[in-house]
DNA sequence: ATGAAAGCGCTAACAA
DNA sequence: TTGTTAGCGCTTTCAT
């Protein structure tokens, strides 16, 4: 029972005979140590068994070695492939990720930017949902900060997203080629104040003029929520009372999902009588029924770029903000085939 | 620009005109101070903005207020959904979660029970999936651990899991319930180490002999790897060679996915041809086509013992190691619904 | 109720 | 090449 960090640097340096700054020197692999020192002190570390505390090795270095993901939900089929790609791109670099989950909620996302990351990590990569943007600039202080997702960012802080006019205006393009007319898009949602939203039926509107299609703003159904179930709730009242639609962009794969759900219930097929696009292209995009045409967004670039900036600022860069595009790209499949 | 954690403990007190003391007692919420001093204080810390350094205070308290979350993936539907119980469990007494995604390498889960631990959290909560549960004995010194999943645990380290045998049972005889007799199990993977697969096969194999009907070994179906790709796989060979089912038990939700679409592809119905059972209840099974039939653990349970169970090894409780089982019941839905 | 000072375990100048 | 020592910013006895 010898007890969590027991065995200190100073134990291991007068066991082995030598000062403390040998040790550390070994065991930070400084070049410049005897061989014979080097394996006596190496000895002594195995023989009792020292780890290094890394809170004390913090304090000392102001470095933590860790980062931050902050997220509105862990177990999003998106955030959690984006995670992984986060984690793995940060471990290439000898980073630790610590994902927060502010699930959606305004306090938690202010406290990602404030007192929670005091100290706790060197950086931070931050998908936000509610805060308003010059709330960021605001609250961010010298965090390193690096803001994912298509949000009106302060020109301080850097940005990571893909083109979510342009791939709303693919996917939307790519409905039309497939002979849709009557192409609606699945959906606002109530409360979310991003600009995400509005983007995507930007690009989906931009695709349907330049196709000389009307807008008809009935097609744009509203969403009560960010579920699956809310999406198929919207997609039957839509059906019970709206126009005819023939194919729906959706905003994300959810809620493609709970449209598949709605029209199978309400006897329609898919594609033929409504074909249906989500966005995210999630694992499960390819393993619906049938299987759902999804927007692309690089997510390993995504994570890369990110994580390239954050390593920039963390390195004491100071100009203005970046932003960057990451490319996507439509991954078609069986739900849009006519 | 003034510099990340800039201001600190010592400054509020000299601004405030009072001691170190006095600023922590106010910070930390102590009882016994003088409404106007605390008055004064809050103002100078509210003035300068002062965020307490979190790694300092670690390494005068020896309590860091995190814990790891360590598991084989951190995008499969179970585990996010498990990481978010964890995650808001442990944060209804103040603690934090850093996810650790394993990715079933041996080394990294190694990592995970040494030097990575070092000081940086004061707990773990673990599912294993490769190390072998002597190893965790012999690694995990001190550390608080409480290990995730049906593991030969050693007696010294506390685990929770669901009763896999009867929980396969349950669904296997719901299986039978339901007239099918030539029920399969998709699937065993190929070089899964653990006990999870070995108890799940026992438990349907002991509804089957409960009800009178033979174990046919060719409907035990092997599959290569773990994505719902290579459970498709394995039902299509079994599919142009084996002997025909009526039903299959699925080892989770990911391979009944693949099996639902392995199935289509062939012009079988589901559940009229081939009943399907997934396990893990994830958010997907209700969205599928066919709605999936699933094994549901009580993933908050499981969450909120796993961290009771931490808490009081992190509060320095010594004892051997409690095994806890966590309820489950059969969620069942069109997939099996004959 | 508040202050002074000794650590927590490590790193990094600066010396030797 | 190795040793000495002064911090890193906070908490926490022990005084007052």
């Amino acid at each position: 029972m010898a007890g969590k960090g027991r065995v200190r640097l100073v134990d291991v340096a007068e066991h082995a005979g030598v000062s403390m700054k040998t040790v550390s020197n070994v065991v930070n692999g400084y070049a410049h140590v005897q061989p014979a020192t080097r394996a006596r002190v190496q000895a002594a570390i195995d023989e009792l068994g020292y780890r290094p505390n890394l809170t004390a090795r913090r304090l000392a270095t102001g470095r933590t070695g860790m980062i931050a993901l902050a997220m509105p939900e862990i177990d999003h089929p998106y955030f959690g492939e984006l995670a992984r790609h986060v984690a793995e791109v940060a471990a290439t670099q000898g980073y630790r990720v610590i994902i927060e989950q502010t699930l959606g909620d305004e306090a938690a996302e202010r406290a990602v930017l404030r007192d929670r990351e005091a100290g706790l990590v060197d950086g931070v990569i931050f998908q936000p949902m509610r805060i308003a943007t010059l709330d960021i600039a605001r609250l961010h202080r010298d965090l390193p900060l690096v803001l994912l997702g298509e949000v009106e960012a302060p020109v301080t802080t850097d940005h990571v997203m893909i083109d979510n006019v342009q791939a709303a205006a693919d996917v939307t393009a790519h409905l039309l080629a497939q002979g849709c007319t009557r192409i609606g898009f699945l959906g606002m949602v109530e409360g979310d104040i991003t600009v995400t939203n509005s983007r995507r039926l930007l690009g989906y509107q931009e695709a349907l003029v330049r196709a000389g299609l009307p807008l008809d703003p009935r097609r744009v159904l509203t969403v009560g929520g960010f579920t699956s179930g809310d999406a198929a709730a919207a997609v039957r009242a839509a059906i019970a009372e709206g126009p005819a639609f023939d194919a729906l962009v959706c905003r994300d794969d959810r809620f493609a999902v709970g449209a598949l759900a709605a029209l199978r219930e309400a006897g329609r097929t898919v594609p033929d009588d409504v074909a249906i696009a989500g966005w995210d292209d999630s694992a499960l995009a390819q393993w619906t029924w049938p299987a759902l045409t999804s927007v692309a967004p690089d997510k390993h670039e995504l994570a890369r770029v990110a994580f390239d900036l954050l390593v920039e600022r963390m390195g004491g860069a100071q100009g203005v903000g970046r932003h960057r595009v990451v490319r996507h790209s439509v991954s078609v499949r069986a739900s849009t085939a006519r």
